[in-house]
DNA sequence: TAATTAACGCGACTATGTTGCAATAGCAAA
DNA sequence: TTTGCTATTGCAACATAGTCGCGTTAATTA
């Protein structure tokens, strides 16, 4: 089944691809010039996250965010780091090391999601006053 | 606020501790005698949490899982270790392992959420025609 | 330009989890 | 034991995230 150009997903992964960080629908539909439908940018996320163009992390907020694959050549993905969620801004960056996790005899992984939030940084000195 | 102890609250801790794994809502609902409200096993779960007898993670499938504190002492938690969520029989088990993340500078870590999902031994061995 | 069908918009639907409020029932003091 | 306080519950309503079916639109290719 093969792809086609369209505005709205020219407009999402240019969103993702400038912003540089992992962005969730809301943020994404937030900066959309385009009137694109919900379920529109759902599939739209999707269908990147299936053809590799994007990676999917589920934030300990239960939603979906979605960041562009900067280290990820064509065929090999890294994709096992952790991300961090500030509870202030709301921003969610990947913490670029890979890392790998010890599992027990025989477990088999196939998708890794690791999620810190807290205070970025920015967040962290304005709320000590600075 | 002082606690009480009541028959759901008993019961839910009863089964969190004998199953020894982390378990949504709906599991533990499951596995109730009691006909406790859904919203009442929620609020018994976020109060053990808050209360620090239980650890909340959230997979990536987006459901809450809560799992007995087994590893804690009364002041000093460790939870940040992973998860692991079998796609084919929904276990999620803690992995001991108490890990850490190097983060940026001056980024405040406060909730570590760590799953991976993919196929435990049994269900590996299974999927593999034994 | 016309045909094919991927992608879209809309509405409906399925969770998952939370909250307000009145009723119930622990618990401790009388 | 009885009483009073209020933590906890049940129920209904709500909020939000994400998915899906289906008819329509618009990329792409011939
Ligand atoms: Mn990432
Ligand atoms: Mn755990
Ligand atoms: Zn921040
Ligand atoms: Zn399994």
């Amino acid at each position: 089944m093969s792809r086609r150009n369209t505005k709205s997903q020219q407009e999402v992964l240019d969103i993702l691809k400038q912003s540089g960080l992992a962005l969730n629908h809301e943020m994404i539909q937030e900066q959309m010039s385009l009137n694109t439908d919900r379920a529109t940018i759902y599939r739209i996320l999707n269908r990147f996250s299936q053809d590799g163009i994007v990676h999917k992390v589920v934030g300990d907020d239960g939603k979906q965010y979605f960041a562009f694959c900067s280290n990820c050549t064509k065929d090999g993905h890294q994709h096992n780091h952790f991300h961090f969620r500030c509870i202030e801004c709301q921003n969610v960056i990947c913490i670029k090391n890979e890392l790998r996790v010890q599992l027990p005899e025989g477990y088999e992984p196939i998708n890794f999601n690791g999620v810190i939030s807290g205070y970025c940084s920015k967040c962290c000195k304005q709320r000590n006053g600075v």
